[in-house]
DNA sequence: AATAAATAGGTGTATATACATTTAATAGTA
DNA sequence: TACTATTAAATGTATATACACCTATTTATT
């Protein structure tokens, strides 16, 4: 039994991992849930959830082209959100408008409102200083994590 | 604007990030997404969540003694996970069960039944064999993840 | 052209998350 | 001892996740 005393340890209150590796996926799940929390605080500020941010990122990707649900869902990070209903709370907010695509008739076309925008601007920035602050790492070791992620996920 | 095309870069349909540190959080929270998404493929063949599977993993650790809810929270890797309701659903499923603490009368105390114990044991084994198979990289590139995220999240 | 297959979006349900509130019990203090 | 504060667990509500299913439309096949 691998044993080492560090920061995760504290976090879920255990310092027996099997192995390395056991302990990495244990680290990236806790880590991911760290980041989330934080940002989630920032966003619930502008009255927003952290995928709400994620899909008017999305969105402002293209703007001021309009994107179909499908697009915005290939682009999400949890690919199993439910767009739809998320859209759905973003329209109540007047954040997004959703229209009729002319092309496919299936399809319902999103597009960031004036005001969504200007929440999103204000929203990106605070989240960025947030994030600059908390997140005290080099490019380097950035680009390491980066490199080492990639490496476990495989080449698939 | 940072630009670089690898796998991330698939899974999000998107190569424009800041810089590395920002790719890096991206990274982190997909790959946690994925590795959640995979295990849970395998923990459903078992009838259990992934939350549940991380209560009684818990649960495991102390076994044969009962834990209170409070200590089974502050050793989950989301902290803000509803354990009393992740206990009801195994309760249910007769894998876990209630008492009251003769100590303290406001805490309820949890023990692994019989029945809990042989699945988490069969469970547990099918998961680590996935694991095994799917997270491939060596034991000295988890470690450096394992340091990498440690700093990432800073020393506090 | 008619039918079958695939696709896009939406809906339903169980579970989980996030956060506020409630209740009972314990600990601390005047 | 009486009163207050704190703590543990549970509950309520809105949102999100995971997955199955439905409907309308488009594409492919015969």
């Amino acid at each position: 039994m691998y044993i080492c005393i560090v920061k995760l340890e504290q976090a879920i209150q255990s310092n027996k991992f099997k192995n390395e590796v056991h302990k990495a996926t244990l680290n990236i799940l806790y880590t991911a849930w760290w980041l989330k929390t934080m940002m989630s605080k920032e966003l619930k500020e502008f009255g927003l959830t952290h995928e709400q941010y994620n899909v008017m990122r999305i969105l402002k990707g293209k703007h001021p082209e309009q994107m179909c649900v499908k697009d915005i869902g290939c682009r999400m990070i949890e690919k199993s959100s439910n767009v739809p209903r998320i859209i759905d709370r973003l329209v109540i907010k007047k954040l997004v408008k959703r229209a009729d695509s002319p092309l496919d008739k299936r399809e319902t076309v999103i597009s960031l409102t004036q005001s969504g925008i200007t929440i999103l601007m204000a929203t990106t920035q605070k989240v960025n200083e947030l994030m600059e602050a908390s997140v005290v790492i080099k490019s380097q070791d950035a680009a390491q994590i980066n490199e080492l992620l990639e490496k476990l996920r495989g080449t698939e």
